[in-house]
RNA sequence: GGAGGGGUUCCCGAGUGGCCAAAGGGAUCAGACUGUAAAUCUGACGCGCAAGCUUCGGUGGUUCAAAUCCACCCCCCUCCA
């Protein structure tokens, strides 16, 4: 992590030349603002699941490459606001979850939260906050005379965020979602008196909720203060950035392993790589220019996925989780399966590649594909057979009967199936 | 509380007594072509090898036959109070 050092001086410099800024409050200021010293700049994440996803690394990325700049990131779990939900962009109102699944939630959202950032490095080191401290305790009445006065209704509803939502036939917004601009907003407010903070960041989708921060920071603290967003990920073929054929791409290593997280970056479109190296790495845009260049160039593969893959593995899972993801990558996709020690095939297991154990008696193709989720029923099962999708230790099955015995197994014992050209699963027959 | 409009298979959305496991689109999956891309084409997409079975907010009912009709209930939306 070192190239964005040189262009530390302007932040916003750095990130418009990774496309990185969408809106910015009163521009100029902001920038003279973050020039002229070091700022507390925060960004809020809620606990909607019990990790982050990929599409949080933008913004989070971002605070780390505000810090990298000299100001203090500081790293907010919506403990409170998780508990209301966001309605900004949201075609529907969400179901509420429990508070005790919010609090444990929140709790698994802090260490993911400081793994990005530095907690010390002395003048601007990262501070960690839980808005569920400045409103479990405030009263109703005090903060509807406080807060609430500040907020004019017919601003509210004029806001795109919710605009959609209130105009739309069929759905509609409950005085719940409504509120959550007035917390999200006095979030800034207490941050500025608490730290001092004067820039909020986040995704594009969250200019409604910060320009209403800014509004009343001003008017509650008497004190200026400034937004900017962020893109949201969106992928030149329309379809929803941060899902692969098993999910979400979660952070957390046991949601989806690393193994599994390397393969969704190499998978991703040439349309694409070149921006999502700009958001998600800390590569220049000098520098990823000159890949695309030389990418163009070749005429061949391009190198920019497996950059990008190696780059955000690394920063997420660490030089471990990318060694284990490769070595099953290697495996899997460049060599001769049959070939495999049994070393091999026991360090696959440890590296994280789905496993099970099969029984021995039991073990039919349709049954095991089924067992080991690789079909989701019988009958895929029989469809995927037919269609010549399944293999198994590399040699393609085309009989629905086939049968896995000790015989056919690698070492006498593992079976790599394989279905479709990238989903695999290590079976291990039971001894 | 009153009046009206809705709840269909992952999503959107057609379907108003049999020809409906339910049009169409999207998403997804597989195959071909490729670069573990994209685009394109082909196929699949409730469960079951099959006969057949289980679905259209819920519960009961009418009928030879219901997603479609009736009753009650639950939930959502709009307007009025």
């Amino acid at each position: 992590m070192n190239s964005s050092e040189d262009s530390a001086k302007d932040i916003i410099a750095d990130l418009q030349s990774r496309n990185m800024v969408v809106q910015l409050s009163s521009g100029d200021e902001l920038k003279s603002h973050l020039s002229e010293g070091s700022r507390a700049v925060y960004c809020g994440f809620d606990p909607t699941a019990s990790s982050l996803h990929i599409g949080s690394m933008v913004p989070l990325l971002a605070l780390k490459r505000f810090q990298m700049a000299g100001h203090t990131p500081i790293a907010l779990v919506g403990g409170a606001t998780g508990m209301i939900g966001d309605p900004s962009f949201k075609d529907s109102e969400r179901k509420l979850n429990s508070t005790d699944i919010i609090s444990d939630w929140v709790e698994q959202l802090k260490p993911q939260l400081s793994q990005f950032l530095d907690f010390d490095c002395g003048e601007n080191s990262a501070v960690l906050v839980n808005n569920l401290d400045w409103t479990k305790d405030y009263d109703v009445l005090s903060f509807l005379r406080d807060v609430g006065k500040h907020f004019s209704v017919n601003a509210m509803i004029q806001k795109e965020s919710v605009k959609q939502r209130i105009e739309r036939e069929g759905e509609g917004i409950s005085f719940t979602e409504f509120s959550y601009m007035i917390l999200q907003s006095y979030d800034f407010a207490e941050l500025n008196k608490r730290y001092g903070c004067t820039v909020q960041i986040g995704g594009s989708d969250q200019w409604g909720n910060i320009t209403g921060g800014i509004d009343l920071t001003r008017r509650m603290n008497q004190s200026q203060v400034y937004g900017a967003t962020l893109p949201l990920v969106t992928k030149s073929d329309g379809t929803k950035f941060g899902k692969s054929e098993s999910g979400t791409i979660w952070l957390d290593p046991s949601m989806t392993s690393p193994y599994a997280f390397y393969q969704f970056w190499l998978g991703t479109a040439d349309a694409d790589v070149y921006s999502f190296m700009k958001y998600f790495t800390f590569l220049s845009a000098i520098e990823i220019d000159a890949i695309e260049a030389t990418d163009k160039a070749s005429g061949t593969k391009p190198e920019a996925q497996s950059i990008l893959a190696k780059l955000v593995t690394e920063l997420v899972h660490g030089d471990e989780g990318l060694t284990a993801a490769t070595r099953i990558s290697g495996a899997l996709f460049s060599g001769d399966i049959a070939a495999l020690t049994g070393d091999d095939l026991q360090q696959l297991e440890l590296d994280g590649l789905p496993c099970s154990s099969i029984a021995a008696n039991s073990a039919g193709i349709v049954e095991v594909l089924v067992a080991t989720e690789l079909a989701k029923s019988n009958k895929m099962a029989r469809e995927f057979i037919g269609n010549n999708a399944v293999s198994v230790n590399g040699q393609l099955v085309s009989e629905p009967d086939f049968q896995l015995s000790a015989e056919k197994a690698l070492q006498g014992q593992y079976f790599v199936l394989k279905r479709g050209k990238k989903l695999f699963h290590l079976g291990k027959l039971a001894q």
